[in-house]
DNA sequence: AACTTATATGCAACTTAGTCGCAATGGCAA
DNA sequence: TTGCCATTGCGACTAAGTTGCATATAAGTT
């Protein structure tokens, strides 16, 4: 989908901020915090983290907590789980795995931490 | 195995704050924060992130981050995953699940993220 | 194109979990 | 009992994220 088409849908304004985090969000293929994109955007970090709070109540993002205190965000497609590497500290996108199923609980993510592919290799 | 057996074998001193800590993990039946027990323990905020940090490298605790930007700590025992409740922010310990294999990878720990037993009813 | 108004932004001050340097204390071995 | 080195308390600091407020701007209306 467009990014004016995703803005308008949810009755925000379309500001030069929103469209950068949108088309930022939308290049990235993983989980991505302020501290990896501060440098890229041009926007104060007040801006950013109200418009991705904003994002996320509208459906648009996801995020999660990692290891390191910060928190990380990503569109909000089809559900996954999410590897962090004890050893890299990368977040992976774990796309190929079947759900798992708690009796009695509802799960929307999983995160599993250990030591990833290329680190244990 | 006794607190002091514990902490002579890692070749620490038996202090009154390490003695404190590991009764109290020793005692909780899931991860807890310094917000949880600072009320209860008798010693500066410097010298439990000190203590839990060493245990943590001597491999007695184990921590994680939750939802709320503070890291929990808990007895180093069997592996478990745990269940973060997006309702309650209870942290619940998984302990009768079996574990999950990922090809290529080494998995230390998993957390669940969803609505858990009690708030699903 | 100018007018209007609610929404969004930048800035600076604030909050809070956790860390660090340093001087004082106290376990424990000799 | 002594002495040394790990450990402690204290206060200052760090860094992610939040908030209040004055200003700017998107977008609908005239």
């Amino acid at each position: 989908m467009q990014t004016k088409n995703i803005i308008e849908e949810k009755n925000l304004k379309l500001t030069s901020a929103r469209k950068e985090l949108l088309e930022l969000f939308g290049f990235e293929k993983k989980p991505i915090s302020f501290e990896d994109i501060k440098h890229k955007i041009n926007m104060d970090k007040a801006t950013f983290y109200r418009n991705v709070s904003k994002f996320e109540s509208e459906s648009i993002l996801n995020s999660f907590e990692s290891n390191d205190k910060k928190r990380y965000y990503e569109i909000q497609d089809f559900p996954h789980a999410h590897f962090i590497c004890n050893n890299c500290n990368n977040i992976e996108c774990l796309e190929n795995m079947e759900p798992i199923k708690l009796e009695g609980y509802k799960i929307f993510d999983m995160i599993f931490k250990g030591i990833c592919k290329s680190c244990n290799k």
